[in-house]
DNA sequence: ACCCGACGTTAGCGTCCGCTAACACGTGTT
DNA sequence: AACACGTGTTAGCGGACGCTAACGTCGGGT
C-alpha cells in the first residue's frame, strides 16, 4: 500500500538501531522522512505500534521464509544450508532490523511481544527440526541452543562490516555450517 | 572499595540489559538497591556515568585477561583455545554485562565511547593474532571478521539459558573452535 | 563535647517527550 | 460549487526524567 508507511518503518528501524527505542524522538522520525513530529500519527495509532509492526513484521518473513524452504528441500544437509543461506542474505541485507530485533524486543508491548516470541519460536522449531535431521545424535535442547549460538553468529554482521557483502556472505556460511558441526562433540550437561 | 558502587553498577547493569539504558530511570536504579533516587550522586556524577564505568571496566577485564593469556602460552592452538574459554566464561557469569556492552555502546558519551572502542579494538586484536596464528592462510580483515563473528557466537549466551551452566561451556566452545576452524574455507559439511 | 564527612532523605527545577487539538490545503467525487 | 478525505502543520498539555538544593542522621577522631 502506501509507500509513506513503509518509508517511516524502515527510517524508524535505523534511528532505533543506533540509539534505541527510548533514545528516539517522534519528532526525529519525522525529520527523518522530511515530515516533522505528529504527522507520522496518520500512519501509526503510537510510537509503540510502530515498533510492534516492525518485530512482527520481520518475525512473519523469517517464518515464511523457514517453512517455504522446509516445504520445498527433503534433504536433510540441504535444507540446513539453505537456511543459513537464507538467514545470512536476511542479516547482510536487513542489518538496522536485525538489530533492532535483538535489542530492542523488551521494549515491545506486553501483546505485541507475546505475538513476536511466538513466531520466533516457531522459526526456531524449524531450524531444531533441520538440525536434528542431520545430527540425530543431538538431543533437542542442545540443538535449540546451538540454533541459538549460530544466529548469534550470524546476526552479528551489522557490527562488523570489514569484508564486502559476498566475502562476508560465503565466511559466514561456512563459519555457521562448521559450528553446527562441531556442536556434536561429547556435549551432556 | 565500597560495595555499594559495585552493588549499584550490578543493578543497573542488570536494569539496562532489560529496558535498555533510556528505559531505566534514576528512581528504579535507586529502588533496586534499596536506597531511592538522588542518592545515587553520591556515588556516580551522573547516569551516563555509570554506563561508562561500567563499560569501561568490562574492556579492561576483558583486554587484561588477553594479554595475560597471550603472554602466558606460546603454542598458537591453546592460547586460541584459552581465549575461546576466557571468552565464554566470562558470558555465561556476567550475562547482563554482556548485554549491556553489546546493546548500549551507542548510549555513551563520546569520551566514553572512545575510551571503551579503544579497549575493544586492542582486545580483538588479540584475537586477530591468535587466529591467524593458527590459520595463517587467513588474511587480517578476514581473521577480524572471523573474530566478531565468534564473539557473536559466544555472546548469544544470554538469550538461551537452555543448557546447564558447563553443557553450555563446553557446547559454546566446541561450536566456536569449529566455526573458527571453518572459517578458513577448506572445511565443507 | 564537638565537629566533620559519608550517606541518606524529600521537594522541586527545568526540560524533554509522547500525544492530542485545532486548523490548512489539495484532490476526486457528486 | 460543495464536500469528504487524506495528509500535513503548529500549539500546547500532562507526565516523566535527570539532577540540584536543602536538610537530617550517625559514627569516628580530636
Amino acid at each position: 500500500m502506501s509507500t509513506r508507511r513503509e518509508q517511516i518503518l524502515a527510517a524508524a528501524a535505523e534511528l532505533f538501531a543506533r540509539h534505541g527505542f527510548h533514545g528516539v524522538g517522534i519528532d526525529e522520525i519525522g525529520a527523518a522522512v522530511g515530515v516533522s513530529g505528529p504527522a507520522l500519527y496518520r500512519h501509526f495509532r503510537s510510537k509503540d505500534a510502530m515498533l510492534g509492526e516492525m518485530l512482527t513484521s520481520i518475525s512473519e518473513v523469517l517464518l515464511t521464509g523457514g517453512l517455504d524452504r522446509r516445504e520445498r528441500t527433503e534433504d536433510p544437509a540441504k535444507l540446513l544450508g539453505e537456511l543459513i543461506a537464507f538467514q545470512v542474505d536476511f542479516a547482510l541485507d536487513n542489518p538496522s532490523l536485525i538489530t533492532v530485533q535483538e535489542r530492542n524486543l523488551g521494549n515491545l508491548t506486553d501483546p505485541d511481544r507475546r505475538r513476536v516470541r511466538a513466531l520466533q519460536r516457531r522459526y526456531v522449531e524449524v531450524w531444531v527440526q533441520a538440525v536434528r535431521d542431520t545430527a540425530p545424535d543431538l538431543d533437542e535442547p542442545t540443538a535449540r541452543a546451538a540454533a541459538h549460538a549460530v544466529f548469534g553468529l550470524i546476526n552479528s554482521t551489522p557490527h562488523s562490516r570489514h569484508l564486502g557483502r559476498d566475502g562476508m556472505a560465503t565466511m559466514l556460511r561456512e563459519m555457521a555450517a562448521a559450528a553446527l558441526a562441531g556442536a556434536g562433540g561429547e556435549t551432556r550437561r
